[in-house]
DNA sequence: AATTAAGACAACCGCTCTAGC
DNA sequence: TGCTAGAGCGGTTGTCTTAAT
């Protein structure tokens, strides 16, 4: 199996294609088809190697290839495949007709994979984060969005604003959390521990912090919060989504390529353009052990019914933060 | 107007896989 | 069976352009 020794430095040109180079490519290969790469460059007079010659065929002088930006279905085909396939570009770029896979890659790493990070969705997984501060841009923007709306007759106060920062990031933390016990895994991961962990010290801060603050005139009761005008009303979050058809990697070739021509359905018909996700749940049950049910009020209640023997298994409730049960929120959703 | 930083994209590198001998 | 060339792939780097200071 060797590997093939090309490019070597035997005085070769490396580096960008000029104008020339490629219309002696491009008119060799019209004429006479690329054949053996290898032989190539010379038969062309071109002084570059093979593999050089084929990537600059392949990703730019083809006369297949679609240029310029990327349109909104493109994008969301992309996101919805990436979701299924992962890294796979060239199985990507098959369902992409005119797009190479190196220009999906690199808008892939330069234009999606940003958009959701910003979003506060974990690229690879495209699961919603579990970090508190992957959420802190929009914590900021939140904070400057209720400022704007709610508080601007009122004189600014740098306690008021560390408070309600601080109850924002408690109230984000008891979202996803929420959005983690709807979505019943096998098992509980390490991350979800670190957001149970977070979520218990946030709310040993927000308590301190009112206690130290008694000009902020708000008990330390947990109930309470869910009242905080200061803080953002549940029905105003951001709505946490879960990805329906989203499914791990399975070695099933025959499944994955279903869940590939599904989602090319799915996002087909992409009713949300400015969502990340395909919202539109399949109409066939999916056979995978982890896809998430759908969420509905019977779910909710049975789920805090079964706590203590919940899908998390031996866990229990102990690991349940207590302000989460106690939440007067948690109970008006059930 | 000059300089610097950030973004976008083309190209390269190194690896694996496959077919042919 | 083992070797090699050719091809494909994903990750990384380099270069050019644009925006900000």
């Amino acid at each position: 199996m060797g590997r093939s020794p090309c490019c070597e430095d035997n005085g070769l040109k490396k580096g960008p294609w000029t104008p020339e180079e490629d219309q002696n490519l491009v008119s060799y290969i019209q004429k006479h088809g690329h054949g053996s790469w290898r032989a190539l460059p010379k038969l062309a007079g071109l002084n570059r190697c093979g593999k050089s010659c084929r990537l600059r065929w392949t990703n730019y002088l083809r006369p297949d290839i679609k240029r310029g930006k990327f349109s909104q279905e493109e994008e969301q085909t992309i996101l919805s495949l990436h979701a299924v396939m992962g890294n796979k570009w060239s199985a990507i770029a098959t369902h992409l007709p005119g797009r190479t896979d190196n220009e999906i890659k690199n808008f892939w790493n330069t234009h999606l994979k940003k958009k959701l990070i910003q979003m506060g969705y974990d690229p690879m997984t495209h699961q919603p984060r579990t970090d508190i501060f992957s959420s802190l841009p929009q914590l900021t923007a939140l904070a400057n969005l209720i400022e704007l709306l709610d508080h601007r007759h009122q004189p600014w106060d740098q306690q008021n604003a560390a408070a309600r920062l601080q109850a924002e990031a408690f109230q984000l933390a008891r979202l996803q959390c929420l959005g983690q016990l709807l979505n019943p895994l096998p098992a509980m991961e390490a991350s979800d521990m670190d957001t149970i962990n977070l979520l218990n010290s946030l709310s040993l801060m927000k308590n301190n912090s009112i206690q130290n603050n008694p000009s902020l005139g708000v008990e330390a009761s947990n109930a309470q919060i869910a009242n905080d005008p200061l803080i953002i009303p549940f029905s105003h979050m951001p709505e946490l989504k879960s990805p329906c058809a989203y499914q791990p990697l399975q070695s099933n070739k025959d499944t994955v390529q279903a869940q590939i021509e599904s989602v090319a359905l799915i996002s087909q018909s992409e009713s949300s353009p400015n969502s990340p996700w395909v919202v539109t749940c399949s109409s066939t049950p999916s056979p995978s052990p982890v896809a998430p049910p759908p969420v509905t009020e019977g779910l909710v209640t049975s789920m805090i019914d079964n706590c203590s023997g919940s899908s998390y298994g031996e866990m229990g409730p102990s690991i349940w933060p207590s302000l989460f049960l106690d939440d007067a929120l948690f109970h008006e959703i059930a």
